[in-house]
DNA sequence: ATGAGTGCAAATAGTTTGCAAGCTG
DNA sequence: CAGCTTGCAAACTATTTGCACTCAT
């Protein structure tokens, strides 16, 4: 098991949440993955009969909400889970035809909290995909 | 028929696109929403019999490709569309709670684009949505 | 007239929910 | 052993597609 996943599954037990088979299996299927994963495509990734895919969703949520993973949103608004890779927050480029993803440092998130703050707002998030047509494809 | 639907025809036109009395319609309601709309919504805004929910979608889609809307998401995943304002690109900032909207002007496009040339990837578009809970809310 | 656009019905994709049974802490 | 989790079935929401008909150009 990577460290990666034994991150994640500390983090799941110190946030109150119970670490199963099919956890792990969800956790150590994203670390392998190097783009994000929506939950099917999650699910699909397992070892067969590891788990139903209701479950890949659900785990997926909890997660989130845990801040095990981090949310995204393909160009379609299908949702899109990654491990933190261990270093945070960033943002992913991929290409249209082929969804090969290459990982993006770039964030405007604190210049993007300040402005949602000077609107009085609080416990702002945001989401944001670049998409484009990677160089194989074009 | 205000400017901005007077604007939105003429580009429609010049894409080549018709002009129906739908179009006209749908035009109208986004011109007339201060925040981007689902397809269903900007549908149900429309006087009563005005068309069919499908032409809605159908007409957004086509006018996201002409470039006479824009197109976003919502932290659900749901697309949402706006017209231009007349002032090219922007982004939003929506409360969680009751949907309020507050448009953001900062954009790091230009950033974004770098990267991902750097990337040798081409026909760079992205989606970026904030979320948080409005003062009214918080 | 001719092909873009529309309505209606039906199919998809992605995701969520209800409930009984199972397993973790 | 209490309650979080899971599986299975079914419901749902957002969106797309097929096809015959209509209308803008």
């Amino acid at each position: 098991m990577s460290d990666l996943v034994r991150q994640a599954v500390d983090k799941l037990r110190s946030e109150g949440l119970r670490v199963t088979e099919q956890r792990r299996a969800i956790l150590k299927a994203l670390s392998q993955s190097e783009s994000p994963k929506s939950a099917d495509e999650t699910h699909a990734a397992l070892p067969v009969d590891t788990c139903d895919p209701v479950t890949a969703y659900r785990c997926l949520e909890q997660f989130e909400k845990a801040g095990v993973v981090e949310r995204g949103v393909r160009e379609n608004g299908t949702k899109v889970y990654c491990l933190g890779h261990g270093h945070g927050h960033h943002h992913h480029l991929t290409c249209r035809q082929c969804g090969r993803t290459e990982r993006i440092d770039l964030c405007m998130g604190e210049e993007m909290e300040k402005v949602a703050e000077g609107f009085g707002f609080t416990e702002v998030s945001h989401v944001m995909e670049v998409f484009g047509v990677c160089p194989s494809c074009g």
